[in-house]
DNA sequence: GCCGGACTCGCTCATATGAGCAGCACCCTG
DNA sequence: CAGGGTGCTGCTCATATGAGCGAGTCCGGC
């Protein structure tokens, strides 16, 4: 006759938990447990669910590195992007966190990147950063996206940068010495026409894979915007627009914007962009939620380095 | 052409992490994670192996209960006993601690006794803690295994206590009353044969399962010592006894000692409680550690019912 | 340029595993 | 005490998986 108990006893408990230790821990086959504890494989196997099912066996995937790569599936996996990095820090200075974020990219970028690829490179602090930390690539030709917005701030620029990694990787390099952002739309035409201009602009359709910046239109969390006549970005505003990727202007829905103002820029165009196989964009800090957010609904930008607590504001809002 | 990389890059990582969420968290097959990313089912298993073998996939196997079913499986294991329950409590007051482990007790009792089985309970203060928690049981005989041994500081006596069982269980119960140790062998040996311990006696070799107390050989470690004469307690340990097994008498090799002194203990023998299928003690105090290995390599007791410190400091010592 | 070594890949085939089913013991309830 | 429900068991058979293998690739040394 039976024991009464139809709720586990700590005797089944026990058995439940040997056996689990046996199978996860020890990798060992349902059949060979199953011979040690004179049980049925198939006894065996409903233990073993039973243990999953109530929580006895707990699985964590984490990785003894800076990178949570769990938070890092969830964001590629929740937002369907094509690489997604995040970094497990909780630094919030942003030039500390650059430096960290830009160590990342550096080692995605020279993962991904064979020979093969077409590299293209914006403009953006971020992207700077990145290619501080880049110690290694692939034999790919470098191609500058957008013009150079140089501030006071900020000592590098778009130019060398591409020349940097171009150096370092021993590929061709297209660059140009041009404005990201000209008063008027004639000017801007007329530099397209310069010939080194031209040249990188040729090289766009080839462009396999990018690395760009990703502003909230906003004062303070846009190069560009903090560049752009007041007139320009309220015009914008209200147009919808939410994020500027490289001098791409998308909507909260992930709509690109054309408008005059557009005209003013010397930046790959959105259609362009959308051509690319892979763009990366590096950013940072609470405020970019939504322009990230943006960004990636656009289909513009599949991939994106980031930091823990942004990761986990993405995931948070569920929408 | 592939990227320089052999150490793995980030989104390798990411990409492993990934398919261990989906392996093991999702618990989907290799085959459908494989046509999910596009690859070969062998690729999945290759990575997850090195997901594993890396240390990246961490499984934990727990309980929200206070039982620490982990523990209780490597103890049982590790010693190859039939039981092993280990509570999960830094409770050091001995009354409180006994609470603690009668309850586990209990709930193993009730969990592993059929209405086949014979159950035999000794004398001993843990016992009494388990009958205190028992609330069901199958019908089974109960015996009384030992002599009782009132001392001032404990209130009840081994045969309320397995009157009390029986009267739980529903079945026969077979109980006299005498003192575990007597001054001499004669008075002994009249006392066995008074009908009820006669007729105890006369179902020890039918016992299936038992419950025994177990003492260190020390004072303060085993209520048979304190109660005892000096003399026979030096005799004993000159004989390398180390435990009291329910008044069996072991040394640390785990071997059964049999003196004159054994003559005076009204009580179950070593070759009785060897024949009996489940022997279950429940030591606590870290002074008990030496005993319970005595006892388990005795053979006599394969079950255990014991704390977390305890547990641990037999898993420590490894020999 | 040619070779060996170290690696990765996806195959075959034997084995392990899961889904679903039928037999059985128990337990109510009428 | 008959009948139906419930839960547990181990089965069959289709599928998933692992071990080991040979082909292809990359790379450094001669």
């Amino acid at each position: 006759m039976e024991p009464s108990s139809h709720a586990f006893g700590p005797s089944q408990l026990v058995l439940t938990a040997s056996i689990a230790r046996r199978y996860y821990v020890d990798g060992r086959s349902k059949v060979e447990i199953a011979d040690e504890f004179r049980l049925s494989r198939f006894k065996v196997a409903r233990l073993l669910d039973q243990a999953r099912s109530s929580g006895m066996v707990r699985i964590e995937i984490s990785h003894p590195g800076s990178i949570d790569i769990d938070l890092s599936a969830r964001l590629q996996e929740a937002f369907g992007l094509r690489r997604a990095i995040v970094v497990d820090t909780l630094e919030e200075d942003p030039a500390a966190l650059r430096v960290q974020l830009g160590k990342a990219a550096a080692d995605l970028l020279s993962e991904i990147v064979t020979s093969d690829d077409v590299l293209g490179l914006a403009w953006a602090r971020a992207v700077t950063a990145m290619t501080d930390q880049l110690t290694s690539l692939a034999p790919a030709p470098v191609v500058q996206l957008t013009g150079a917005l140089t501030r006071p701030d900020v000592e590098a620029n778009s130019v060398e940068l591409v020349r940097t990694v171009a150096k370092l990787s021993g590929g061709p390099a297209y660059l140009f010495y041009a404005p990201l952002v000209v008063p008027d739309a004639a000017t801007a035409r007329a530099l397209r026409q310069q010939p080194e201009v031209a040249d990188a602009i040729g090289h766009f359709d080839s462009v396999t894979k990018a690395v760009v910046g990703l502003g909230s239109w906003t004062a303070g969390q846009s190069t560009l915007f903090d560049a752009m006549d007041d007139e320009a970005c309220d015009q914008l505003r209200r147009r919808g627009v939410v994020a500027d990727i490289s001098g791409v202007f998308v909507t909260a829905a992930g709509e690109p914007v054309q408008t005059r103002v557009t005209d003013r820029v010397i930046a790959i165009t959105a259609a362009q962009m959308d051509a690319i196989d892979e763009v990366i964009a590096i950013p940072y800090g609470m405020a970019k939620v939504e322009a990230v957010r943006a960004a990636v609904r656009s289909g513009l930008v599949n991939g994106v380095v980031t930091h823990a607590p942004l990761a986990r504001a993405l995931l948070a809002e569920t929408d």
